[in-house]
DNA sequence: CCGGTCCAGTGGTCGGACCAATCGATCCCA
DNA sequence: TGGGATCGATTGGTCCGACCACTGGACCGG
């Protein structure tokens, strides 16, 4: 007679239901460890599976921090919970170089603006490590394409947006064909002279002009990885019909 | 020597990782039924408790919806969906909002540039169907959400970038509970003609005056929040001092 | 043709075992 | 005595095999 269960209520979720109503009673707090996780079903009543199920959902969803061999810790979900939706997103939707790149320029100048904006001391000293590093990298390294990403990085770090970090990395990574390519055809002067610029323009506080430098420093990455695509497959074409 | 590793990839990660390759390589499509779970992880070369951890983790981000007794099917995720288990988090925490309001703030304006640079018949019918329907639109009535929605989604359409046009629609879902305290406060009236201005500047393909229009509709729905949520969590301490 | 029954297959739960990482106490040596 | 290496207990991560709960469809009887 009553309410048909739609959905048979899983053990994981009412789990879920009693964790957060022991967090809203402010009986944790951040920082906090938890009991282990065999404790924990104990206490439940529930195998160390399904305790373990609630646990993951919350961690996924930033409110729990897991580490093996130490214990699992309250914490106060940040941008990098939320910026999973964007991620999945992004990694499910067919790949679609172009529309990638376009997106990634749409942001990142924006996100350089924003830096210069938000400069704090700690921002301006990694920003001059980062740069510091790239100058000492070789002509053309391996580690080049590992500086690069970090400089990326720190940038968005500095303009303080964790959603807008983690989607710009997984932008990054989604297009690190376009890094492996177009990074050596450029040569590693001319892109730590382009990183270099956007740095002096974000420890200036020019808004406007770190949001430029960003801009053509894509647009600068994105024409030198088309020139090298296209380069790529008329030499391929040459090759075949050459020995070895 | 090398980096070291922050954090240590679990099992279920890549089991992720490569169901999303799956996923955007067309071969899996909505309401297909993947292959039992014992299978997909012999296949996968894992054990059924990783495998399912990964399933898990998919089906809370709407992606897969797992039936007890018939099978787990592929969903595309909806807006209710994929913000569900996140609304809590941006509703609680306003430092989560404002990123995600920052992040669209960085984005829209440009998406207005670009469409005013790609406009094509199709699209300024679109639009000015969109602003048609929104002039008809009843002061505050309950379909101003939906058509407030519906112009965003047209525009990013007419920009034509379908990343982009993803990532708005899913920042629009997770930031619903925010539009429905902050568009009623600013009234249909205000809102209609902000994005009237848009139009106009779309329609004739100014691209700067596109951008501006937008950013600056934007700043006022922020404003407009904010203002509203400071009144709420202000007018919430009156009451408890009032009986009743 | 209809309805009920039964069964194979699927996701959900369980318990136990072992692996791997971490922390801290302990021990050893300079 | 101080510092560093070692080892063990603890904890989360992974695997396995078994069983439960539910569903859909085949089968059967009227």
């Amino acid at each position: 007679m009553s309410a048909k269960p739609l959905r048979q209520v899983k053990i994981a979720d009412q789990v879920v239901g009693e964790l957060q109503v022991w967090f809203r009673s402010g009986e944790l707090t951040a920082g906090m460890r938890l009991p282990p996780e065999r404790e924990l079903a104990a206490q439940f009543g529930v195998s160390r599976t399904s305790l373990r199920d609630a646990l993951r959902r919350l961690e996924l969803l930033g409110y729990l921090d897991a580490r093996q061999g130490d214990g699992t810790y309250v914490r106060v979900p940040d941008g990098d919970a939320l910026s999973q939706p964007f991620r999945n997103l992004v990694n499910t939707l067919p790949h679609n170089a172009a529309d990638l790149l376009e997106f990634r320029m749409l942001i990142e100048p924006e996100v350089a603006a924003l830096a210069a904006t938000r400069l704090t001391g700690e921002g301006r000293a990694a920003l001059l490590g980062s740069l510091k590093r790239q100058r000492a990298l070789p002509d053309n390294g391996p580690r080049l394409g590992h500086e690069d990403a970090l400089f990326h990085d720190v940038l968005a770090q500095v303009a303080g947006n964790m959603v807008v970090l983690r989607v710009l990395e997984t932008l990054r990574d989604l297009l690190r064909d376009v890094r492996t390519i177009s990074l050596p055809a450029a040569g590693s002067r001319r892109t730590v002279s382009e990183h270099e610029r956007i740095i002096q323009a974000v420890l200036a506080q020019d808004r406007d002009g770190a949001r430029q430098a960003m801009r053509e420093h894509l647009e600068d990455v994105t024409r030198t990885y088309q020139d090298a695509v296209w380069r790529r497959d008329h030499t391929d074409q040459l090759a075949l019909q050459r020995p070895g």
